[in-house]
DNA sequence: CTGATAAACGAATGTCGTTCGTTTTAGGGT
DNA sequence: ACCCTAAAACGAACGACATTCGTTTATCAG
């Protein structure tokens, strides 16, 4: 099979530097999961150049690359107004109805950002949900600053932890709202015998769910606010 | 290839009564996901004495089982409360203040039903997120009932089409977070660099999920009442 | 009585995630 | 400087799985 000796183009054994990292697969994998709203390993590996088999010299697999990609993604998520809100809570001696619409602005942002990040792709949301975050440490980082924030803000550890976790429900059914089709409440042809179904998709706008979402953010953090000495 | 005649077994060619319909399938993939998590098409056909193929008669494929599902689902929603409440409003002349407890009260209610019904798998969850209702009838009819009833309450009936939208967000993903491991939020080894999440953590009881729902439900509606007259 | 259609079946297909055996090279220990 | 282990690539193969196809048999409309 080996001929005459040719310049080896580009097959088998060990190269001499890497192709590949962890952390190329996570970016790749976001890249297509934005294009395309999925990915499989045979995608992931033909835009690192590389065969599917190579892969799991890097991951155990694909979920692996999922949980990764959560974990990267929740690392961005900006906390940045969060800490300098709890900063100025910390250092000067706001009234509790200042500090309380300062902890609102802060965690919309926060919110906000949060939504957006996750809104890439549903099956992201489900990974997240359920990966425990000892084995994501952006997670982990991400959720140590706003709870810290929020106990800056006078809650308790555990009420933090607790209104963390109630906002990250609304926030991760916000985020996979995002893919529903606009006219998911159109009754269609079945208009006249769901009169208000009907009449109310009719005066929606072209952005319901960023509507709701502002709408459901603000009641939220209203009611959670009241929690703040 | 005949061969004598024999007492036929169970094999090949159109059955003298339809074994299966649209509805077993519905309901033999709902046993199977509250038991097993999960489903394939061959387990269905299994657990119907059929073969996989012959599913294809009644279904056209497994993403319109979980569609069929979703939908079975969100019809056994219960709104009989909310109903209920709404005849209450229309009938008598209740005050502000007592109609806007009552309106708390009846969505609650509803909001736990449906947060029950939904926990039943990840899979399920995103599908109805994403399912136009117009293809989904007993969703579309458990929407009606709410948002007329949340006309009855006064809003209008946009108001109420928003005001489910937000409050589905925040059901769905606390449907999706019920599949979360109790102890998702324990920090591990990292403990000692993440002392606001550790002593979060070491609070919580063994509810955690629960109690994070009902916070964030109370103060969903609480804020969502005031836009109530 | 006779098509046409519905409803079952088994066999086959294509995709996908993943495993395995092999090959080549990097890098640490003596 | 030389091994020898382990890392990192490859292609081939496997087992699931959803789905399609051709065939067979029974029902039902005309």
């Amino acid at each position: 099979m080996t001929g005459t000796r040719m310049t080896r183009n580009r097959t088998a054994g060990r190269p001499t530097a890497s192709l590949i990292t962890a952390q190329k697969i996570t970016l790749a994998a976001q890249e297509l999961l934005s294009k395309n709203g999925d990915f499989t390993m045979s995608q992931l590996a033909k835009k690192l150049g590389v065969a599917p088999s190579s892969l799991y010299n890097h991951v155990a697999s694909r979920d692996e690359v999922l949980a990764g990609l959560s974990d990267h993604i929740a690392q961005g998520i900006s906390t940045h107004e969060l800490q300098e809100a709890a900063a100025r809570v910390r250092a000067s001696d706001l009234t509790a109805r200042v500090a309380r619409n300062l902890w609102v602005e802060a965690t919309a942002s926060w919110a906000r950002s949060y939504r957006t990040a996750f809104s890439l792709s549903p099956a992201l949301v489900t990974t997240l949900a359920v990966t425990p975050v000892r084995n994501a440490p952006g997670t982990l980082g991400m959720y140590e600053q706003v709870t810290s924030a929020f106990v800056a803000f006078g809650f308790t550890p555990r009420d933090a932890l607790l209104t963390v976790e109630a906002l990250e429900a609304f926030l991760l059914g916000s985020a996979t709202d995002v893919h529903a089709p606009i006219d998911i409440f159109d009754p269609g042809q079945r208009a006249s015998s769901h009169p208000t179904m009907a009449e109310g998709f009719a005066e929606l706008g072209n952005t319901p769910q960023d509507e709701a979402f502002e709408l459901g953010l603000a009641a939220l953090l209203a009611g959670l606010s009241t929690r703040l000495p």
